[in-house]
DNA sequence: ACTCTGCGTCAAGACGCT
DNA sequence: TGACGCAGAGT
DNA sequence: AGCGTCC
């Protein structure tokens, strides 16, 4: 779920922390990608009509797989030098959300149960989506795939997101990409979002650098975890009547959780009972990640031809034309951005960024005016 | 007037042929 | 699941 | 751009 109403937050309140990139732009980057977001997108639109998913021989789901594939290979056809990160096991704070979730499954499964009596297509689509489950079978399957095609894999120890921001904090990876907020919690220093959209064309990549969200709030690291729980996060409550807003009043009126705890009404807010933010902000500042030493080598190598054959065509069923042509493609983008990214070449258009505007669409225009209105009339920042 | 909440809704990959 | 729009209620 | 296909 990540921090809840985060993205908003930042676009009204530090919206110069924001870049729109283009895609090309990170030719040569190593990036840091958290593989079970990926897989459980592919699992839900990949080939999907109705409850139908691409399969092998044995019926077995390979949408996770095409997908995986097909996406990797446009990463580094763009030069970029994917590195991805499975999780490893959820913290003890985590399972309450998780529990959530599995009940949120059951209900969906319900539903879909229902929907197939009556013969709905509609529904049972719908339904089918919200059942969906990223197994640990996905997760082989596609460190398997990725290993055969020479990217490097690394299994967390614990939460993906958090070993993502360790390996950007400390240099490995040029850059974070997710849809996930939570990575800026956890202190990625640099975080893309809209890496993989539907790409490039349709939504410009938008980059986030943590020392500049902090700049312009006007806060320290431990403070924007402290704004990231009280906003919402999966690993604790947050207090009823406090969204991203108010809680950023608070942060900045009484600097952490604790003053603002001694200094709010708690008649009008209620408190959770042994509310264990203290736990949650650990989580966030000194996760779970291995380190530099405690991970096999990031390194991208060629593609073992033979393996994805033997996995895609004769275990998976792909079409051998179709993978071969795709084994092609890898290896000449690996030839072609083999010796890295040339600086020299890059740093005169290094920065294709432009500040973000808020739209100016015939729709959103009323919505715009009304907020310039709102700077104008009077609103003022120390 | 502003904010939080809760409701529903929608869409969520990538490719190639036409 | 999140993002967005809209209704409603609380401050 | 729209639409079917990938397995």
């Amino acid at each position: 779920m990540g921090i809840k109403g985060l993205t908003k937050l930042l676009a009204d309140n530090a919206p110069k922390a924001m870049k729109e990139h283009k895609f090309e732009s990170y030719f040569g980057r190593k990036i840091a990608i958290d593989a079970s977001m990926s897989i459980y997108q592919f699992l839900i639109v990949v080939g999907r009509v109705g409850t139908d998913t691409l399969t092998n021989e044995a019926g077995e789901v390979t949408s996770h797989l095409q997908g995986m594939f097909t996406r990797t290979i446009r990463l580094l056809e763009a030069g970029i030098k994917p590195v991805y990160i499975f999780d490893g096991q959820p913290p003890e704070l985590k399972k309450q959300e998780l529990a959530k979730r599995f009940s949120k499954r059951a209900d969906a499964t319900e539903d879909l149960s229902e929907a197939r009596e009556i013969g709905n297509k509609e529904d049972i689509e719908k339904f089918s989506k919200r059942t969906v489950k990223v197994t640990k079978q996905h997760n082989e399957d596609c460190k398997r795939l990725l290993r055969l095609m020479g990217v490097p894999v690394i299994e967390a120890p614990s939460e993906a997101e958090a070993q993502c921001a360790a390996l950007c904090k400390s240099g490995q990876v040029y850059a974070v990409a997710s849809e996930d907020m939570d990575s800026l919690t956890f202190g990625a220093p640099r975080f893309l979002r809209h890496l993989m959209d539907p790409s490039s064309r349709k939504v410009p990549v938008m980059e986030f650098e943590i020392s500049k969200i902090l700049e312009e709030l006007n806060l320290i690291m431990d403070q924007f975890i402290d704004l990231c729980i009280l906003s919402g996060c999966d690993y604790c409550e947050s207090i009823r009547g406090i969204g991203g807003q108010t809680a950023l009043k608070l942060i900045r009126q009484h600097g952490s959780i604790e003053n603002i705890l001694e200094n709010i009404n708690k008649e009008r807010y209620q408190i959770p009972e042994n509310w264990p933010y203290e736990q949650a902000r650990e989580l966030f500042k000194n996760p779970l990640v291995f380190s530099e030493k405690e991970h096999p080598e990031i390194k991208w190598g060629a593609p073992d031809e033979e393996g994805l054959i033997t996995f895609l065509v004769n275990e998976n069923g792909f079409n051998i034309d179709r993978v071969t042509k795709a084994i092609e493609k890898i290896k000449t983008a690996k030839n072609k951005s083999s010796q890295g990214r040339l600086e020299s070449f890059f740093k005169p258009v290094a920065n294709t960024s432009t500040p973000i505007k808020r739209k100016e669409t015939s729709e959103s225009a009323k919505e715009t005016a009304i907020k310039k209105a709102k700077a104008a009339g009077g609103k003022k920042k120390k």
